[in-house]
DNA sequence: GCAATGACGCTCT
DNA sequence: CAGAGCGCCATTG
């Protein structure tokens, strides 16, 4: 499928959704990222929808934190943009738990929940040690 | 290969 | 701060 019909049998999703569950499992709890931000960091910059996609059919095998990625719906401030009423419903209430607190209007405060890509990656191969 | 769709993003009003 | 419109990218039919 997708024009590219590499992997015949087996296929499952093509290597770019992979490396999009890649980026959201790197995502630590109690913070949370916008699909434009695991989309650039996927290879895919601009590519937001691209992500929702991914996410939307986000196999439970993996176990990925779907629920720690929000839509940016302006500067600053995410909101869930999920469509489901119940998927929607099981985000807010995964990330309350996680310690994320969202405004009277049930958005979130990126300036403080906002996962920043920079620190990982200690260089001197000495592991963060979670 | 073209047309339509979508868990988005940004700007303007 | 909230709502509506247009644009961007990849997948699916």
């Amino acid at each position: 499928m997708a024009t590219r019909g590499r992997r015949s049998d087996g296929d499952h999703i093509a290597d770019l959704y992979r490396r999009i569950y890649q980026v959201v499992r790197r995502i630590p709890r109690g913070h949370v990222a916008t699909y434009g931000q695991v989309a650039e960091l996927a290879g895919i910059p601009g590519g937001a929808r691209v992500a929702g996609a991914a996410m939307r059919g986000c196999p439970p095998d993996l176990g990925l934190p779907w629920h720690r990625v929000v839509g940016k719906r302006s500067r600053g401030m995410a909101k869930v943009s999920i469509h489901d009423p119940v998927g929607g419903g099981i985000q807010s209430s995964m990330l309350e738990e996680e310690g994320v607190i969202f405004t009277a209007a049930g958005s979130i405060r990126l300036e403080q929940f906002g996962w920043l890509p920079t620190d990982d990656r200690p260089a001197r191969g000495r592991r963060k040690r979670r």
